[in-house]
This record gives structure tokens, sequence and C-alpha cells, in this order.
DNA sequence: TTTATATATTGCAATATTACGATAATAAAT
DNA sequence: ATTTATTATCGTAATATTGCAATATATAAA
């Protein structure tokens, strides 16, 4: 099939998995980890650093965008990405929850 | 293509991305909770509880043994499978320094 | 030894993901 | 207005993932 079968999983389950599978490419890792490093971040600067080609670069900026981990403000016509600070903060909050959750039932 | 081009990132971003693919997907977050909740946890009941045919759970709980996240141990013709608290354990403190890590060097 | 039960493996169909070339869209510079 | 630079979108090929039926394997019970 390919196809997950998201309705007989509750909200969270669902949620949690959207979020790792964001997370879930060693490419949109590395361009998380070099937008943290600058001060100002380019897509241009990305694709150079990375070494994949600009559209698989902007596609992977798109899938960091939708579960809003990042934000891209237009400076002319250059894009500054960075990391959305609050909502990185409460993924990783979410994950450590579920972390402890999850073992703290464990046997 | 399909193919993620691992060879030019590092062992860091693709042990993290690989761990965050194991944990994509609903049914092996559903597994995990299950699993954490039952004193003795069985394949077929947790075929029962997740609604999905059973080689579809026993191919997930290959992935998630893939990188010990849990542990299966053999009670005559049944297996009774456990978080592995150690790699567990292991593994949100390797997801919490990627996330500190990476927020902290944010403009 | 045969039968029943529990789990794993194989093979396959449907869908998703990854990557890129071509092209479009946008905005600054000339 | 045209050119240049930057990013986004479209279309497509290659590969990966999801899920299940059929089957294999393994162990306990009869």
């Amino acid at each position: 099939m390919g196809i997950t079968k998201t309705q007989i999983f509750n909200v969270e389950q669902n949620k949690l998995a959207v979020i790792f599978k964001v997370l879930s490419n060693p490419a949109r890792i590395a361009i998380l980890q070099y937008i943290s490093q600058q001060d100002s971040c380019i897509c241009n600067d990305i694709v150079d650093e990375i070494g994949l080609a600009q559209p698989t670069i902007s596609q992977h900026l798109k899938e960091l965008k939708s579960i809003d981990l990042i934000k891209g403000e237009i400076e002319g016509k250059k894009v500054c990405y960075c990391i959305n600070l609050p909502k990185w903060t409460e993924i990783q909050t979410l994950l450590n929850t579920f972390f402890n959750t999850t073992k703290s039932n464990c046997c």
C-alpha cells in the first residue's frame, strides 16, 4: 500500500509521527543545524553548504515550515530562514513528554 | 529518485535521521505506548490492540528492534516485547542534545 | 507424531519520498 | 523595460514505505 492508516490512531500519536517524519531526513537535520549557526541564512547559502540542488533544498525547507520548525522572512529578493524558537521548544517538550511517559510505564 | 544521499552527511546527522525515521509512524508510536503499559507484551495482543494485520505489526516490531528501542524475549511459543530502557534513555538524551545545541546557536 | 498456536518471512500492490531539470515568480539593479 | 539574482513550483524518474495475504517456522499441547 504505502499509505499509513492514520484514522486508527489518536491525535497525539499522529502528531508525534508527523514531527518525527519531518525530522527523519539527514538533509533536513543538516539544514536545521546550518540555519542555527548563521546570523542570517539565505537559501542559496544552504544550497552551497549542503550539496543538494536548489529545488531539493527548497522542498526540504517547505517541509520544515509545514510544522513551523522554521520561519522565513523575505528580505528583498532573498529569504532569511530562522529556527522558530517557541515552536522548537514546544516540540522538544512534546517529545520529552512522550519519552518520559512511555518509559515510566515500562516493566 | 527516492534515495537519500546519506554519503554527503555526517554520522551524527544520519544517525539522528534513522532514529527519527523509526519513530515516524503512528503505528510504531502506538506499539511503544502499548508495550510500555503492559507487564508482559505479546505480539498477538498488540495485533488485537492496534488493529493492523499480524505481518504488519511484526514488521513494525522489526523496525523498532533495528535500533534496539525494544527487545523481545522468547517465552515458549510467545515473545515478550519490552522497551529497552538503557537505549530508550540514550536516544532521549541524544535527541535533547540535538535540540539544545541547535537552538543555542539560533539568531 | 499430529495438531494448534504464535510469530516471522516473502511477495506484491498502492502510495510516499527523494532528488533534480525545467520553468515560473519575484524583486533589485541597470 | 530589461537583465540579473534568488527562491518556488511543476513534472518526472528512481527508490522507499506501508500493509496484507500466503506461507514458513517454531514451540507447546494432545
